[in-house]
DNA sequence: CAAATAAATGAATATATGTTCAATTGTATG
DNA sequence: CATACAATTGAACATATATTCATTTATTTG
């Protein structure tokens, strides 16, 4: 693999690699969510969640749009719910413990 | 989405997400590479290799086999090679640019 | 058993980064 | 236009962590 693909894919992974962050981009996987909704789901404040939302946002892991006085956050993009479904059904089945 | 799954996630994404790190389990998506083998494609000291590779199997992203004098690390199952060549594809593919 | 090679370990360090808090910007509405 | 609400921004800080270097452990072979 070539170099710059390692460090572009490492970015993203680095970006989902954070607890916070990765709730905040699952909270958006289903269907758009405005910046309060996101913080009261995942339990910290707007501020973080718009620090947090910044950062997928400029990796387009996620879009923004804005509605009134709400902006509203959904995944980017397919490939970025597929990623995120796939490791989550990879977590969801048993692990194989060795003797 | 659980919490504690949120957290096993990332903890999966983060160790992914250095580039380093990144590397090593790459290189060692084909098949098996001694430790020497992967600090030489990488391009960093088997020291450092070493360290990294360490997570990376504390994680179960890859397993060791001991050769001889020389320890060959593998990818752990299928379902990393699956996450890794997914996001490989994906990076692969042209980006959307905004006007 | 001694020497040589490969890998792992531990301590130390420099850097990156997640979080908080206060202040500011944008938008709707009385 | 002023107030209220939502979101963003910036500075400051504490913590985590990637890397280096020296040392040690494992394994082969002379």
């Amino acid at each position: 693999m070539v170099e710059d693909q390692t460090v572009e894919i490492a970015e993203i992974f680095h970006l989902l690699g954070d607890p916070t962050r990765l709730g905040i981009v699952t909270c958006c996987l289903d269907k758009p969510r405005n910046v309060g909704e996101i913080a009261a789901t995942v339990g910290v404040s707007a501020s973080l969640v718009s620090h947090h939302l910044r950062l997928l946002k400029a990796a387009r892991l996620v879009r923004a749009e804005r509605r009134g006085k709400q902006v509203y956050y959904a995944t980017a993009d397919e490939h970025v719910d597929r990623i995120l479904k796939d490791m989550i059904e990879h977590v969801a089945e048993p692990h194989r413990e060795d003797a």
